[in-house]
Formats: C-alpha cells, structure tokens, sequence
RNA sequence: UAAGUAAGACAGACAAUCGCGGCUGCAUAUGCCGAAAGGCCGCAGGCGAGGAAAGUCCGGGCUUCACAGGGCAGGAUGCCGGAUAACGUCCGGUAGAGGUGACUCUAAGGAAAGUGCAACAGAAAUAAACCGCAUGUGCAUACACAUGUAAGGGUGGAAAGGCAGUGUAAGAGACUACCGCCUCGCUGGUAACAGAGAGGGCACAUGUAAACCCCAUCCGAAGCAAGACCGGAUAAAAGCAAUGUGGCUGCCCGUCACGCUUUAGGUAGGUCGCUUGAGCCCGACGGUGACGUCAGGCCUAGAUAGAUGAUUGUCCAACGACAUAACCCGGCUCAUCGUCUUGCUUAACAU
C-alpha cells in the first residue's frame, strides 16, 4: 500500500487501545490515534468469537481491500485499529466498504468531497 | 430400470481489471540506504493451500537433553499370519453376530491365581424346598407334621448342561442315544482353527476383566516458541589512556556530553532450520492383497502477525458445502453442497 504500513506489535495495538479515540458501527469499531510520522499504519482485529480461520481470513481481507481502494482519501499522520463485530459475520464487500468510510468520517480523516 | 452394496475421482469453470507473498531474470541511468558488494523502489516472466490444510487421537523422521546394567512403578496394545521406518494403521485369514444377497460389524487373551460387585424381584444369587410331586405318620379325603425329590410353576440378565427315552413311590446324568462341555492323542493348516475318533459322566459349577487383577508384547523426556549461528543495548573482566576527546567556539575561560580496544555473555533484532522428501506421476515385474523391486520422467507454497481477495461479464448441476499450510511424513476420527465412474447383489420387465 502506498501511503501505509501495517501495525504488527502488541505493544503497538495496546497504546492504540488505551490513547486513541473510537467510534463503532453496526459492523467495525474503529481506534485512531496520531502517531506523528507522516504515515498511516493499519491494524486489524478479528476476534474468535466471530467465526473459524477461514472467516477470519476473509474478514481482514475485505477491510484490507477496502482500505486500499480508499487509501487516498484518508489523512496520513495516525495509527488505525480496525475491530471486526460479531454482526459483520456474512457481510458483503460493499457493505464493509461503506461502514469503513462512515468511520471514517465520523473520525473527520476520511476527507474524500465528491461523494 | 429401481433399490442396495463396495471402491474410486472431482471440490464451480472461463475471461478482464485492480491487489497480495516467494522465486527467476533485467535494470541499477534517476530517488532512498550503504565504504562497497548489494538492498529498497521499478519492469518482465512464472509459481502460490485442502480432501480433509480441521481435531491434535496414535506412529515415525528430525533436534536438544538424559543414558554402565538391572528392577519397580506408570502407560499403551491384546484371535492368527503378513505389510511397514513405525503404529492403536493397512492387507489376508479364523471364530462369532447381522443381512434374501452383494457385503458389513466385533475392546475377539485369562473367570479351575486371588479379591470385589450383582439393585429390584424371588423360597433361594453361589446358596437352595415357596408352590408342586410322592411316601410315611396322625383312624382319615381335606388338613397338619416328617422324609424324599430340582420333572413342572413363578421371579430374574443369570436358578447346578439341553432334549428324548429308560427308570422310579415321585424324581434325578441314576442310566442310555443325539447335541454341547472337558480331557487325550491323530489328521489338515506356518498359525488362529477345523475335521473325524476315543474317553469322562459334567466338576472348583452364573455373570462381570470398558471392576481391581493375572499373562504376553512394546514404551527415556521434551518439542521447530525444537535447536544452530550472527548480534545493537545494559551490566562483567582484562589491557590501554589517564592534565584525554567532542559540542557551544577560531582561541582562552566557562559549561555540557563522552573513556577507547579486546574478551566472554547473550536481550531487541536478523540469518539458518524451511522444504529433494520413507516425495509425486507413468510403466514393467513379483505377490490373493497390504506392499516390494526395477526403469523413465517431474520439482509442485514456504509466509513469520502471517500471502489466494475484490469488482464485472458469460456458462452450469444456478448463488457452490465443510474448512486456511506454519518443521515434515504415515494413519485414525469428526465436518461436508453436490456431481461423476466402475465392480457386484436383489427385484421386475424384455430377449
């Protein structure tokens, strides 16, 4: 991804947990929190209460593909954790998409203006 | 054709666009890092999850640790023979059970080594006389008592081999035939076992070993977060320098920061282990078969927070189940939308 690394140590997804702001929806929470690096970096949590590792897998690769299709949009500078509920079990793509980008806009990051 | 039975194959397909992880090649002219080699980035090509990748229930390889030899404890297995690296797996048999049949199922050693348990019912549960049957006595059918008796009744999962006859007061392996059981050798078979025969007259007498237990065989422990190598930081030792070095600052004062090298040690992190293997495909030969031998061909994911997804179009049996490699193999078990192939069985019809 271009403007974006992803997030990958505990530690890292704790400090985000306890100093970040969050938002939800009916199918993701999401926690942001500036990081000051110029980057975004991408976190995303599954739990096991959502389904088997083919599920799981197939949750974080919507949100993935989302994020990428939108990556743009998005102002730099901030570490995302993006937590999947038990509701998105057998969503579409469409509808992760726009439950990413209502997230987004309710953090004020997602400036995207033509839509 | 239908129903069944056994074995096997597939696991939506194709195209376009965007995207991800290794690999190979090209570029390193430009951008970033580096002393350089090179790496990142870039371009092109090719490769990229399953039949169960799952459960982690067995077995093995591999790694580290332990280990003179023996025993106890503990665990696993349990008809016989074979296959295999090994197995609790597989193959072929035997015995028993089920099915008209193809075929399927079986935790299938020992209950005369010992201990334990057997509710309720029933007279009695490892020990026998409740009813009954018969004889005797009470004058005497009824009735009562005594004795004999396990054929019949009833209870139970199980009641001292079964069934028929002889016999008897009534009965009883008391005796006889057949069957069963036990013992003995014989024949066939590597064996489990089978067959025919002789003898015993039937016991220490039921069941339970997925109760303890006995017998035979096997088992050292932990696991790739195994383990090997490199290695900032921090603390340690030795040597060297001890009025030293650097910044503010060109010099002095002042002030701030810091010893240097080597050796072990091994944290963060990195590299290896990591995919060429009891490998896969095809053929020949040996074997009833599991499997083995030989010849030819192939290289087929290797991530490290963890790569296969999204959108659109066409098709179908029409919205496609279950389910994601994590060191690697051999199995087992459980989950699963469906589709197809082959052998065999039964029934009906036709010839």
């Amino acid at each position: 991804m271009k403007f974006s690394e992803s997030l990958k140590k505990n530690k890292d997804f704790q400090i985000v947990y306890r100093q970040g702001k969050s938002y939800a929806n009916k199918y993701l929470v999401l926690y942001v929190m500036k990081n000051n690096t110029g980057k975004n970096r991408i976190g995303i949590s599954v739990s096991k209460k959502v389904g088997n590792s083919v599920v799981r897998h197939h949750l974080t690769r919507l949100i993935r593909e989302s994020y990428r299709l939108q990556e743009e949009y998005f102002q730099c500078g901030y570490d995302l954790i993006v937590v999947v509920r038990v509701g998105a079990k057998e969503v579409t793509y469409k509808e992760m998409e726009s439950a990413l980008i209502h997230l987004g806009k309710l953090h004020k990051i997602y400036k995207r203006t033509d839509l």
